[in-house]
DNA sequence: CACCATTTAAAACAAACGTTTAATTGTCGC
DNA sequence: GCGACAATTAAACGTTTGTTTTAAATGGTG
């Protein structure tokens, strides 16, 4: 077994298990014998359980921003200036399309994301801030410019509210799913539920309130 | 030192600690000797560290849904019809007011609320759905009648895009006050963040999605 | 072939965890 | 004051955790 196919295992198991348990809750062993290696094998090539939950995130948040920052130079140099209700489409495509690849699912990062905000790993905050606060701050500029008007402290408040009704709900989507399944007898895919999620964020983020 | 003394001294020190850090990452342990009580008056008190969580949030659900219930009731006694901003507000204020009591920090209890969600401890959710499920189902109730023409999918989605935006920004009041801060040298106290969130969940609500 | 990184196996490590036990203390009704 | 029961205490229980260490085996590269 060569290297690259153990780290991948290790990463592979570990980002299932993350995102079903959370980090405290999943061991080590748990990972290692789900990944069919050695238990000593993540800290030969992560070094500890802290660096590996990193690994986890550099491997899908790191392919996301390089494709929103390609997106977002090409909606650009269209000349085109972008709404509001573009922005908020693009950062949902862009994330259902690069982090949908190689058959994996899109809720599981979402999960995942959401654990980062919501568990208490403050190494892991730290890390995603350093490494991708650029393309995050890019983004939220764009956003601003598209709102001319809105005074920049609501407007960050309502950015944090836009974060917040994603990441929950989509990081509960199939829990949420299934109560709504009962109630109506329908059912809503991620992409339905990304298309009721545009025109509400975008509305809030929008409105008048004076 | 009085049973009720112990049992409160531990329900003070777990209400804390679990805001701070969550469920698995506070041991009983550091929850007793915050609280200054011995490690088996947990297990002698509550029975088990799951219990204790279920008795945490019991405190402070049952006073806020109890008066949720009687503003609810005063409003409809009056006989005007309420309206999406008027339930929404209905809502914030109970919470600010129920939970801000006795020198109480309300963004203590929307981390915990959050934590319910995002923490994998399926024993509290259905604790809390089965203790609390009515009134949540009557406050949903009465903003769907103040939503008519929208479809009950919709609606109910909108509802959870409401519930994550709402438990997102408030359980990470400080953090996201403090960046705010630094950049643009304003603070915003937690009922100024209340009335940015209530126009925009309300128009997240509202909107016309066609 | 020799080298070196990789992987495995097995074991041990100290630390922390939730829980239980048994003995002691405190308190209240009689 | 005494018996009964609730409350508190110190100590130990058995697991599980992340991590490290030893050794041997594996595999590809120069």
């Amino acid at each position: 077994m060569s290297q690259t196919d153990t780290v991948s295992r290790i990463l592979d198991a570990a980002e299932v298990l993350f995102a079903e348990r959370g980090f405290t809750e999943t061991s080590l062993r748990t990972i290692t014998s789900t990944a069919g290696v050695n238990l000593a094998a993540v800290n030969y090539h992560f070094g500890s359980k802290k660096e590996l939950i990193q690994a986890v995130f550099e491997r899908f948040l790191t392919p996301f921003t390089r494709a929103l920052e390609e997106e977002l130079n090409r909606r650009i140099a269209e000349g085109v200036p972008l709404g509001v209700q573009e922005l908020i489409e693009c950062l949902y495509r862009v994330g259902l399309g690069s982090l949908g690849l190689e058959g994996k699912d899109p809720q599981r990062f979402m999960r995942l994301l959401g654990l980062a905000y919501t568990q208490f790993q403050g190494h892991l905050r730290r890390f995603i801030v350093s490494r991708y606060g650029d393309t995050y701050r890019r983004f939220a500029g764009l956003l601003a410019e598209a709102l001319p008007g809105l005074d920049p402290e609501t407007f960050y408040w309502r950015l944090y509210f836009m974060l917040g009704a994603t990441i929950f709900t989509l990081s509960s989507h199939d829990a949420i799913e299934a109560i709504l399944r009962e109630d109506f007898g329908t059912r809503s895919s991620l992409p339905e539920t990304l298309e009721r999620l545009v025109p509400a964020a975008s509305a809030m983020l929008k409105v008048d309130s004076h």
